[in-house]
DNA sequence: CTCAGTGCAAAGGATTTGCATGCCG
DNA sequence: CGGCATGCAAATCCTTTGCACTGAG
């Protein structure tokens, strides 16, 4: 099962000359475990294996590597999720509160128009789309 | 023109017990000249009367009042702009390399698409909207 | 032997806060 | 007069970085 992703995740570091080390299969097998994007505590919490300074290192060659993409939301910590190719085109729910993310995902319909319309705005604008993001913030059911 | 504007301002601080002070109006006024989010080094740009402290004070209750919204990008500077109530429903343009931030918006049919398909979610998980955020993450023209 | 990866501790840097002063109501 | 607003400087706190050590190839 996730013995691709592994494969997957080894590849891409190899390319950018990093090896797939336990301390980054670790992190690679905890967002992939996570149901949403995570603070640098909450990963922590699963596994506390890793020095603070080694896991926001090694979050940073990930992202270089193309294998997670860092997030940031309403308070002040970074979240991290894998890459959205090694799991699934997905939007966020925000809590405007207490920062929490949860993953959602919409029609392929409706993913299409939204996908035409922001490429039209970015041609005329002369920007190099990447891709998009389409997010609801409110309260989450904790904060009421 | 903006006295309408400032009048609206005066008002929202006045219900948060708080008073419409020069240096607010100065804040008030550099955002809503600006086409786009501006960090606060570029507020300060503007407007160099303010000190750095007050300004993110300033910012700050501005925020509570709901006449400002403080964005979060792709780099370490948060961005300020006027709430959308006060100027219009729109979405953003994010350079992955430098962070700027431009405006767009897009036709009232996908806006309304987005917001009945966003709504829906919103109801099954529990979650209470506020709004939705609509952007376009690339790379602008200038960092090519 | 070499060099990437790691842990620890210290530095960085945007943002916040304490405190004394000034000013509006 | 009372309390909010401001400036300055110091503190916060997430995140990054320097450095010495270890282990894989």
């Amino acid at each position: 099962m996730s013995s691709d992703l592994h494969v997957t995740v080894a590849a891409r570091l190899h390319q950018v000359g990093q090896r797939f080390t336990p301390g980054r299969r670790a992190l690679v097998d905890v967002l992939d475990a996570s149901e949403r994007p995570l603070t640098l505590p909450e990963i922590l919490e699963h596994d506390s294996s890793v020095a603070q300074s080694s896991a926001y290192r090694n979050l940073s060659v990930l992202e270089r590597a193309s294998v997670v993409r860092r997030i940031s939301t309403t308070d002040e910590w970074a979240r991290f999720e894998l890459a959205e190719d090694l799991t699934e085109h997905h939007h966020h729910l925000i809590c405007g509160i207490c920062g929490t993310v949860e993953d959602f995902t919409v029609g392929a319909d409706l993913e299409l128009a939204v996908d035409r319309a922001l490429r039209r705005i970015a041609r005329r604008r002369g920007f190099a789309p990447e891709h998009h993001r389409l997010d609801l913030i409110g309260t989450c059911s904790r904060c009421v």
